[in-house]
DNA sequence: AAATTAAAGGATAAAATTGTCCGGTATTTA
DNA sequence: TAAATACCGGACAATTTTATCCTTTAATTT
């Protein structure tokens, strides 16, 4: 469905979230190892979120990530989806046709675009903190115990 | 969504099944054409679905690839995606945790539940010779022309 | 100011996916 | 039975994705 680094990355962002909500900044070692990610590679991650403005950095000591009040409420998962793997998945045809449209359309278009569209409102109606908070009730895990 | 390999292969499985409907064989050359793929590369994606004997082929000349009636009228759009792309994408967790389950569900789990029910749905309840119809009749297109 | 801390950025490497090439094998036609 | 056709199979190459390492930069603490 997504790619790793997108995985990675709303996992991250989530963390962060439920951190940032708590007033914590978190380090990369730290999310890392709460998300069950590889730690260089996030690291990519997190910069290209930060340049996309959807999370904060702050270097040196007590440093980390965080995401401000406003983040927390306004960074969708959509966003973090385009910032990391494009739009294309979001508006691309099912089978692969180079642009996805009514003139010509693959035939599984219309009974695709229904849960297309629906996955879409999905990434574009849940925001960082409402997730975040479901994970701090303890009603969603962002790793898995064994 | 799904990897290259599988639309290219969904496409020509559904070419291949509009002209056996219509008793024509077809050779690999005439189905990356019709379906605006690379050649080689459609072959050994091919040559995948007729071990999982979801296509059926003939070698030599006049041979080529064909559906008997009854590949055309039960092998699903489902069973093309497990052969190329497995499981993963059909059963996975949306964040990519090692296993999605209510035990330890992500913060997404029972919001992509049904999204994903509905797709494997669609795969499941699409045959081949049913969408290769709907090319037939114009009403789907394995290609874009300009 | 110096030392320490932690993210940023660049270079590289490993792995997976996508794509090509070519000799082998089965089948048909002459 | 020889030649031609077209899929099969293995090896190989290019590209993209995933992942690591190391130096630089910025901020804090001593
Ligand atoms: S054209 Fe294929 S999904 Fe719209
Ligand atoms: S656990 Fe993530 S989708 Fe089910």
């Amino acid at each position: 469905m997504f790619s790793k680094a997108c995985e990675y990355g709303i996992r991250a962002a989530i963390y962060i979230g439920q951190q940032s909500a708590g007033g914590r900044r978190v380090g990369l070692k730290d999310i890392a190892a709460e998300i069950d990610s590889p730690e260089a590679f996030t690291a990519k991650i997190l910069q290209q979120l930060v340049r996309a403005q959807l999370l904060t950095s702050v270097k040196g000591p007590t440093g980390g990530f965080e995401l401000t009040p406003e983040q927390l409420r306004t960074v969708t998962l959509r966003q973090l989806v385009v910032a990391i793997d494009g739009g294309a998945m979001l508006q691309g045809c099912a089978l692969g046709l180079p642009q996805c449209s009514a003139q010509q359309p693959c035939p599984m278009h219309y009974q695709f675009l229904p849960i297309r569209d629906q996955l879409n409102e999905l990434l574009r109606t849940h925001t960082i903190g409402e997730l975040a908070s479901k994970v701090q009730e303890g009603l969603g895990f962002l790793k898995q115990f064994s």
